[in-house]
DNA sequence: CGGCTTTGACCGGCGC
DNA sequence: GCGCCGGTCAAAGCCG
């Protein structure tokens, strides 16, 4: 137990606590709007400890999106094609409900993580909070950037669900690489059950539409096109191209032996899309 | 049998 | 210094 967290401890995305403090929109403020959402460029501004910057968005989904994806219990987070396993819940002071957390299980080693409560201000609305951490530590080898770069996919698709998610986004970011920022317009005839697509829709774009670059460090991001070759073959991308214009937005790759030497000075989880109708880039780092 | 959820306990940070 | 609170761990049980 104790020795487990010490443990933890050495994980930088340990102790982030203190972002809430920084955080305006955090769901601990209850302040976010039922459709905002929010990513911020968190750090850790623990003086003792080296800093991490963790990047954490906090999006609020009406609940009957997610009703019917993956709901086994209250607050079950919506299905957002990453793996998420569950490890904790804690009631949380001030809410009726619990507040559940979540840890990307789609890679070993994924960073990512979330966690789902209930809205106080709106039961109806389901409070998501995405986290991840800038300046992890990429693995070395080639072979092992496929699970960092899956991890972060994992989070890179927790945003763009996130995005997708709430019908009116606005998301900013800055990381020490780059800077981006994200907006999606509402998506005025997007189903609210189609939230559990919603990061689908992303990659699915993707295959067929343009592919920019705005920082040369989200290289590794191309290749995650092959580890999401099933999201990415939905049936049910298609019916969005109408619907919204989304893209992910990537580098090509060309130098990918490189970039990935580099990936050890890199945001964990960097990626770029477009999720806005008729607007340019869009980015999501986490 | 492996992966996931549940749940109680523990720890660190922060406010008073 | 103390207590509260949030975040995480890990054992146990469940499920496919």
């Amino acid at each position: 137990m104790d020795g487990g967290f010490n443990k933890a401890r050495n994980n930088p995305f340990a102790s982030d606590q203190q972002f809430d403090d920084n955080d305006n929109v955090s769901s601990e403020t209850g302040s976010e709007s039922p459709t905002s959402t929010t990513f911020n460029d968190m750090k850790l501004a623990s003086p003792k400890k080296g800093r991490r910057s963790i990047q954490k968005k906090v999006v609020s989904v009406p609940i009957k999106d997610v009703e019917g994806s993956r709901l086994k219990g209250e607050g079950a987070p919506p299905s957002d094609s990453w793996a998420w396993r569950k490890y904790g819940q804690k009631p949380i002071k001030g809410s009726p409900y619990p507040r559940g957390y979540y840890r990307c299980s789609s890679s070993k080693g994924c960073p990512a993580r979330k966690q789902v409560e209930r809205s106080r201000v709106d039961p109806t609305m389901l409070v998501i909070t995405y986290s991840c951490e800038h300046n992890h530590p990429w693995p070395a080898s080639r072979n092992n950037n496929n699970a960092a770069k899956q991890a972060a996919a994992a989070a890179a698709a927790a945003a763009a669900a996130a995005a997708a998610a709430s019908e009116e986004v606005e998301v900013e970011v800055e990381t020490t690489t780059t800077s981006a920022v994200v907006k999606s317009e509402p998506s005025t005839s997007q189903p609210d059950t189609e939230l559990e697509s919603a990061t689908e829709e992303k990659f699915a774009d993707l295959t067929d539409d343009s592919i920019l670059t705005t920082a040369d460090e989200f290289a590794w991001f191309g290749e995650m096109e092959t580890t999401s070759s099933t999201v990415l073959e939905s049936p049910i991308f298609a019916e969005r191209d109408n619907s919204a214009d989304v893209a992910m937005i990537f580098p090509m790759r060309e130098e990918d032996e490189s970039l990935f030497a580099d990936l050890d000075e890199l945001p964990e989880c960097s990626f770029v899309f477009r999720h806005q109708r008729n607007v340019g880039p869009q980015v999501g780092i986490c």
